[in-house]
DNA sequence: AGATGCGATCAATTGCGCTTATGATCGCGC
DNA sequence: GCGCGATCATAAGCGCAATTGATCGCATCT
């Protein structure tokens, strides 16, 4: 049996003739005609009573016609489903991610990302990048972001390179300056932030690898608590740029390059299931938004 | 959008095997790979997440995935309604029938159709044949049953020939022979009954014609009665066979043929709308039954 | 590394539906 | 009463698309 089969039934009933139904459908009156006689051929019974004055529904066809409006309407359904899913209008969008991302990128991006499709449901977990990629498997999340972790059922998407900034307070001497050399750093109180992340591996190796030695270092496990200590002035912080967005725009903190030492660039990814195909709808509008999100970093 | 392109989507989504979803549905592999490929093309995304496993749905597979079940179960919830329908197993029979067929025909004849077909609904409505017309074109009844009646919107469907019967009591001396003159009847008294039915007519003009004039009559207005005082031996009576089988069956009345006077016969007919097509189901059935009736009368 | 399973692709064929054109029937109006 | 318009059915030709069997490419498993 063909959809368009019943489409055609639908149709003849609902106007008691064959060729004002062909208008409708956008086919030739004997190509209904033709329909008409497949679907009752194949059924074995007549569906309607051929007259002069046009078709009418014979019992047979009464019982048929419901269920010929709901399959139609079914599909119909479906098909809008699709798009509504394919345009990004409904659907979910629960992200895990990584502790800075989750607190500095994905608010604004979110309340845009809400701004523009009101009806998506959406949720945010937070993770090291390791339990991200264990939501994304298992299925938690709709979408991971993190920094690069491989795993045969995830793919990669890159999103955006975030960057090491050492900051001073903008009392610090070295606020005034552009650019100063490393060893500088020597009489320095170094901060550093969260053992469990990957940045205290990243700025420890940095200095080490300059051969430089922190008068003293103070270890705190977040990344707010490290900003206030250095406006407060305590030491200066190799923090990521994307937790420094409001604090840089505010001149709070001052940025600081190191002769020689190239800008030490983080790769964040996207983490998907590698079954799930290429992202639709709200997860690919929300994937846009994150790439783009990299010119305000 | 095709209904083999539904089936083949839904059966792949529930195997996850293109190949085995091939087997059954019985076709070839690439007919189903062609199918999806057309029905991702039209809806414009992926429906499947291709791996060396097999196939696996993607979010938009898993939304139109209930669409179109449903579709699919619509197409064969109606397939089987229709089904039901043409076997007679589910649906309506209510007749419109003339009192002498609602009182002593359609009692054993509907016991009989309510044992094959426990599911039908059944209602029987009694009226002379014009009001038996009326409640068939006012599509009050699925049939009529009467004599006949033209008009332009019913057919008449022969269903069996009733004929008048002249009957004696037992006791009578016409009981013992087989066949009398009409002439011999001037003796009798002579019962009609029910001014209002077509067999007073007939039954009038039959004596009239033959130049008798009873010695008297005693006018009933329904049959069981006219039947009771023959019995009771005061008189004899022209009645219609049909209301007569258990009275001659029991031999409580004699059938006499008059010499020279033919049978006199009357067709009892069905009567249909002609908008309505060829009866099925139910209905059908039911016509059937009444023909085959033929031979209890 | 070879074997296996799976889906995609290819080329030839078939079938089926669509369109245009024509026929058949009926009701209606002049 | 006869032609005309409306309506659905039929016929013939065409073209698209589905089917098929074979083959390819890829990945995994042994």
């Amino acid at each position: 049996m063909l959809l368009a089969q019943l489409e055609a039934f639908s149709e003849v009933a609902r106007l008691g003739n064959v060729s004002r139904a062909a208008e409708t459908l956008s086919v030739t009156q004997p190509a209904l005609t033709a329909r008409l006689q497949g679907l009752e051929r194949e059924l074995g019974v007549d569906l309607f009573v051929r007259a002069a004055r046009g078709m009418a529904l014979t019992d047979a066809g009464r019982a048929l016609l419901p269920y010929a409006q709901r399959a139609i309407a079914q599909v119909l359904e479906g098909q809008k489903a699709v798009d509504d899913l394919r345009l990004g209008k409904v659907g979910e969008l629960f992200i895990a991610a990584a502790p800075a991302v989750s607190t500095y990128v994905l608010p604004t991006l979110l309340k845009s990302f809400q701004a523009t499709h009101p009806q998506v449901r959406m949720g945010v977990r937070t993770g090291h990048t390791e339990e991200v990629l264990e939501m994304v498997l298992r299925r938690e999340v709709d979408l991971g972001v993190g920094r690069p972790i491989q795993h045969p059922e995830a793919e990669l998407i890159p999103v955006f390179d975030d960057e090491l900034v050492l900051v001073v307070s903008r009392h610090h001497p070295f606020a005034r300056r552009d650019r100063i050399r490393l060893q500088e750093l020597a009489d320095d109180r170094l901060i550093l932030f969260d053992r469990a992340s990957s940045y205290y591996e990243l700025t420890s190796s940095l200095i080490r690898q300059a051969g430089v030695v922190p008068e003293s270092v103070i270890e705190m496990d977040n990344v707010e608590a490290a900003k206030k200590m250095v406006i407060e002035g305590l030491g200066v912080a190799l923090l990521p740029r994307m937790a420094l967005l409001a604090e840089l725009r505010a001149r709070a903190l001052r940025p600081v390059r190191v002769i020689g030492a190239p800008p030490v660039r983080r790769p964040i990814v996207a983490i998907r299931r590698t079954d799930a195909g290429l992202p639709i709808g709200p997860v690919a509008d929300f994937l846009a938004l994150l790439r783009r999100s990299r010119a305000t970093g």
